[in-house]
DNA sequence: GTAAATCCATGACAATTATCATATTTTTGT
DNA sequence: ACAAAAATATGATAATTGTCATGGATTTAC
């Protein structure tokens, strides 16, 4: 049904660097699937029989604790590719990726995608500098989580939120994250999430109603300390 | 002088799959350099003009906070390749690259490096994978920063230097850290660091004499809560 | 070999964050 | 629309970690 060579989504990927012949070929072999909010895309462990392109939706990718809880490693947005680091070195998956929204993702099986970072090096240089971009976010966010305090991330990641996400026809947070998605972004107790926002609306920083997070002093959060 | 064809770094790295007219080229264009213990290899927002391969050594990659810290993001070891991140993304050194002793470093200039990378495609795959492995790596340390205390990252950080770096003859850990870079390879005061190590000793898990540290209780280190 | 510099160690105390208990509000399912 | 479930909110308190001060031990440089 839907052609990959017109696919706008494809373009913002590695996957723009793939030629005619390679594009047809996983246009005939690619599976749509829609997956709803909440639902999990795959799990820490699974072995992967291929990578999922995301057309729409935000999923977060988390990892289990030992003490069982979910550390959330990443957001995905459109564009991006899930999955890939498990094909590419042959293992199960390292992380659980969870649809945050309803979603849509085009599945592109792993022989295709092996085949063509073999064959296309213009392919599988564009995934290289992709991860590289990847290694160097977790580097920062590795240094974020050693260095600042929950107040600054917390801070950080609502600004994150507000500059990739953007905002509704009420001003509000689009991503829909609950306290508990927070706290396991932040790395912190679901009651320190509370608290801080609290604390946040008292300092006039944000408003909030219900779940939903308007931001009212965008200067304030990012100047904090 | 020594030749790149026959030096046994060289197969620990993704360099292995290069073939013999790439090896060649780069035997001839390569500069052996030594890095005494405390020198800097590169600095956070240096232009990097190549990739350092390193023949013998330890090195830590750190990045600077906004607290004027220094967080340590990995340890690197014989057999790696230092700076490729930058050059593949044509970005400056996230990171700054000290030798935690004396080192043996190949610079390998970035052209050759690059050439490679397009026209090699089991090379550049073989970087790939590389760069996957760095990345899994990376995700679970920011889990690891998130979720757990200070006393446990720091057993593990022991538990990591006697595996990957082993003890001397009188079996104390080979990698000379400072109680400064155990606190900043953990993310966390100096002081805390010396009194959980105070603890440590107390229950028997470790002796040190000096800033050299000797594991007497492995088991103990491995079980901690 | 000795002084200076650096590093290690520990106490006292403050700040941050976690945990447990318990309301209250919001969302969900029917 | 309404009850049940889930999520948000807040207080009280404990545990962890950070900061500042100070003294002793090692290492380094000359």
């Amino acid at each position: 049904m839907s052609d990959c060579e017109q696919c706008m989504v494809r373009k913002l990927s590695a996957l723009k660097m793939l030629k005619g012949e390679e594009i047809k070929a996983i246009s005939g072999c690619k599976v749509t699937k829609t997956i709803k909010k909440g639902e999990v895309v795959f799990k820490e462990g699974d072995m992967l029989n291929g990578v999922y392109c995301i057309s729409s939706g935000v999923c977060k990718l988390t990892k289990l604790t030992e003490k069982g809880k979910d550390q959330v490693v990443k957001l995905v947005i459109k564009g991006e590719l899930l999955g890939q680091r498990s094909v590419i070195i042959n293992q199960t998956a390292n992380l659980t990726a969870t649809a945050l929204n309803d979603m849509e993702v085009c599945f592109i099986p792993k022989q295709e995608i092996l085949q063509d970072l073999l064959k296309n090096n213009e392919f599988s240089f564009s995934v290289l500098k992709r991860m590289a971009t990847d290694l160097k976010e977790a580097e920062i966010a590795i240094v974020n989580m050693a260095q600042k305090s929950v107040r600054k991330r917390l801070a950080e990641i609502i600004l994150y939120l507000y500059n990739n996400f953007g905002v509704d026809e009420s001003s509000h947070l689009k991503v829909p994250l609950s306290r508990d998605d927070f706290a396991s972004i932040v790395g912190t107790a679901t009651e320190s999430v509370i608290r801080t926002l609290s604390q946040f609306k008292k300092e006039g920083l944000i408003k909030t109603s219900g779940k939903k997070i308007q931001i009212m002093n965008q200067e304030g959060l990012e100047l904090m300390e």
